[in-house]
Order: structure tokens, then C-alpha cells, then sequence
DNA sequence: TATAAGGATTCCAGTGACGGGAAGGTCAAG
DNA sequence: CTTGACCTTCCCGTCACTGGAATCCTTATA
């Protein structure tokens, strides 16, 4: 399979692709013209990525659950504290990102926005320290 | 005041500050010495960077914020139109976090944690396309 | 007065995870 | 034989900083 073929089977872009090689997540062979020559188990490996990647992990965490997917004798609970870490930063995030969502569209609510220039918005921003 | 007055007072690192003078939205005067003399409208619009980020607002909204604040004959729509487009992709964010969570929640849920070698976060991640 | 600390300066490089685009090689169809 | 669709590598840009090196200035202390 050329990069094409795999890159929509599994979803990513060419570009991401060739990254994921250079970084070391995949390795496909090479043919006599040069051209990567991937083969089902590459694909499943980008399949495996283009998942996680959609799940939020980063690419260390790709890479160790790649690791810990190859390793028929891993544990459970290795794969589990991964994933309940992430989570964790997630909801962190969610939340950071609600208080400011709370803010702001308090904010939003106030303005009147029209054609005067009073605006509580910039009030906000320019509240002293 | 010098870059470390400053600094502490609008709860900025001083690489910060420079960077925002590098890229324009602010412009300290400089001392004798070389040294950037901070006034106190410099102060004051580096405490609105500092809020307007904590709100999420990228460098470019804040760009604009900032002119916004500076025009007397302002609108408020002007500024309501920012606040309330950043405000969408706040929410498109948190939806996108909570559907990885939701995912992700469920999957740790279900993973036994132990020392076995099974696993269904790495079972979803290698499911078939 | 020498010196050492602590702050200031600039400049360069790196972050994460790609994306854009140039310059060129390869392949299948007409 | 040419066209167009692929493929290759290489380098730069993204966003908003952060770290670190090398150097300069100021202030406090021995």
C-alpha cells in the first residue's frame, strides 16, 4: 500500500503520516522507487493512533500504549493508570475552560451591544489590579 | 518601574512582557541604560492582557480588544461580536473534551486494573476500521 | 574599592503536532 | 510522449510563550 491508500483507510492525512514515521511510531518499508510500502500491520498501528489520537492522548502517551499493545505480557492496570491520568488532565481542562466560559458569558449577557461604546466587557479587562 | 516591578504587579513573567512588546501590543519607553521604563498605562494594558488571556482570548482577540479599548467611539456590538465568537469556540472545546471524557471514562470504568494482560481501552483503540 | 549578587539586555533554540509549499522523482492512462 | 496524479525530501510557519547563554548595569556588602 502506498501512503495514500493507508492515509484514507486510517483516517489521517499523508503529512501525519510521514511524521508518525519520522518520530519513530511507525516503520513501513521501503519499495525500489523509494516509496513507503505499508504493510496491514502499519495500517492497524495508524488505525490504533488516529483513535487515540481523537481520544486526546499525546504522542508519548501513543507511544507507550503502542508499547503496552505489543507487550502480550503487560498489565491491565499499566494500560489503565495511562488512561486515568489523561482523564484526569481532561477534566482539569473541562474545567478551566468552564470557569472561563461562566465569565465570559456573564460578560456577553451585560453587554448591550450596540453602537455605544460603554461595555462591560472592556470594563472587566480594565479593572484595576 | 523596571521589567520586574511590572512583572509582579500585572502577574506577567518578564519574558512575557518582552514578548509582548516584541510582537507590538505594548510600548515601554527605555531608559538611559537600555532598560524598558514602564508607565503606568503600561502597566495598566498588561493587566488587561494578563485578565483578557485568562479568559482565553488568543493574542490576536487581544489586539483587537485593545484597540477596542483605546477607541473612544467605540461600539460595544464591536467588542460583544469578539467576546462572543471566542465564547462559541469555548464551547465547541468543552464539547469535544466531553466526549473524550465520556469515551475515555467509560473505558477506565470497564478496565479490570490488575496485573492480566487484557484490556479494553487497548481493545478499543485496536478495533478494526 | 573590589566584588558578588541580582537584575536587566539581546539572541537563539525548543515546545506539540502537525500543515503549507517548493523542487523534483515515479507511475498509469490516453 | 505527455499529462496529471502520486510520491519523495526539505524547510519554514504555526501559537504563545519558555529556557538558556552571554553580556551589561546597579546595588549591597566586605
Amino acid at each position: 500500500m502506498n501512503i495514500g491508500d493507508v492515509a484514507k483507510r486510517a483516517g489521517l492525512p499523508p503529512k501525519t503520516i510521514r511524521y508518525y514515521e519520522e518520530i519513530g511510531l511507525i516503520k513501513p518499508l521501503r519499495g525500489p522507487n523509494g516509496y513507503r510500502a505499508f504493510r496491514e500491520q502499519d495500517l492497524h498501528k495508524l488505525a490504533f493512533l488516529s483513535r487515540a489520537r481523537t481520544l486526546g492522548f499525546t504522542i508519548e502517551d501513543c507511544r507507550t500504549l503502542l508499547a503496552l499493545y505489543a507487550d502480550e505480557g503487560r498489565a491491565s492496570a499499566d494500560v489503565k493508570q495511562v488512561a486515568q491520568e489523561h482523564l484526569g488532565q481532561i477534566d482539569d481542562k473541562i474545567a478551566q475552560l468552564k470557569t472561563m466560559r461562566d465569565t465570559l458569558s456573564e460578560l456577553v449577557r451585560c453587554c448591550a451591544g450596540d453602537n455605544r461604546p460603554d461595555c462591560p466587557i472592556l470594563n472587566d479587562l480594565a479593572a484595576e489590579v
